[in-house]
DNA sequence: TCCATTATTGTACAGGAAGTTCAATAGTGG
DNA sequence: CCACTATTGAACTTCCTGTACAATAATGGA
């Protein structure tokens, strides 16, 4: 189940009417999202415990526990919070170019952005947990979603979904499976291999 | 360090000269492994502890710990068994026909075989254990050895790396981090796409 | 200002798993 | 048959999770 304090503040949530609104539930969930978005990025979900986040927070472990019953609620937030941090880049309408700056973004939030350890916890636990399904779907989605609008308006229907997992995939290959840097020009590569026999003048 | 028991029977050893082979230790060590390799397939790596593969294997804990002190000591003879059991599929020599027998076999392997959750757990672990990336690289290793074996006897030097991320990478995205099936018709599909402007004709 | 309400805290506790130790047992090779 | 060694079962320490509760502190409203 959810949360149990402050009475249903789930992430969809407008503070609209009168909603309780004590600023010591604001402070708290604040600081401890933002402890435990750090930790699970830096030390993936299994060392991402309560009591972690307490201690990294500075809060009691049993004001953590009252937020977040279960280590999927907190989980939840923690990622909600980690994809409205992350911010698609600027698209021009160039089709090539455009490519070329989404993949180096996707390249940089599974490096830099750690995301790679992160998707492979949330990967791990989703065998077992229904509800860590979810969140895998919701990171992937965030991940990805700039790289799909471009190839959306720029190509063919039918040529959206193998290009996507192709141009994903390569950058996911050589960043998270390969540990290897991913350098400008192997970006450059792939789009050039990917869009071969597949562009169509029209653009909107 | 190493394990404690049969004084040294690391992968890499040839049971040459005098080698003291006392049956149980071959006994248990091939029980254990086993267990072992069935829990980190089905559960991962993180619920895969000494105690839970004594009870998978039928052997007393302590026995586990005599050979394998450490978590990353059991869990490297468990994935090189692993491995092991992961034979390539044969190959006839043409390059599409052997590119979609050895891509429909990392599609098998990865939601089949369960490679999906335990490459996810090794990845996890690499985070924080050196040792551990050894043994992402040698699972990634033998999961793609057959497509990069197919690409480099029949593609320009060049063409090999990047080829070899789209194709490996997009089956990874679909099984993986898509969660959906990989049918043949996306194989081919993809096969089409990275392979435009890159045959050349020789073989062999 | 005071008060009722509620979030937070410190502590204490039960439960379980990890990892270690050791004396007793049983299988092995000679 | 014997010396040797692998295996066992059990007890034990330690650590962490998850929960409970009374005491404290902060809040919003009168």
């Amino acid at each position: 189940m959810g949360p149990g304090i402050g009475r249903g503040y789930s992430q969809g949530m407008t503070k609209s009417s009168g909603e309780p609104e004590d600023p010591r539930v604001t402070r708290t969930r604040r600081d401890v999202i933002r402890a435990s978005a750090a930790s699970l990025l830096e030390r993936g979900w299994t060392a991402t415990t309560h009591a972690e986040v307490a201690r990294r927070a500075g809060y009691s472990k049993a004001t953590i526990y009252a937020h977040w019953p279960t280590p999927v609620d907190l989980m939840r937030d923690t990622i909600a919070r980690i994809c409205e941090d992350t911010t698609p880049p600027p698209m021009g309408g160039d089709l090539r170019e455009d490519l070329h700056t989404s993949l180096s973004a996707l390249a940089w939030t599974l490096s830099e952005g750690r995301y790679d350890r992160l998707m492979a916890s949330v990967i791990e636990h989703a065998g077992d947990d229904e509800d860590a399904r979810e969140l895998q779907e919701r990171l992937y989605e965030t991940a990805t979603a700039g790289i799909r609008d471009v190839l959306t308006s720029h190509l063919r229907r039918d040529d959206v979904e193998p290009c996507l997992a192709m141009l994903v995939g390569a950058v996911l290959v050589r960043a998270t499976y390969e540990g290897r840097s991913v350098p400008p020009g192997f970006i450059t590569d792939i789009i050039d291999r990917a869009l071969t026999d597949v562009e169509h003048g029209d653009g909107h």
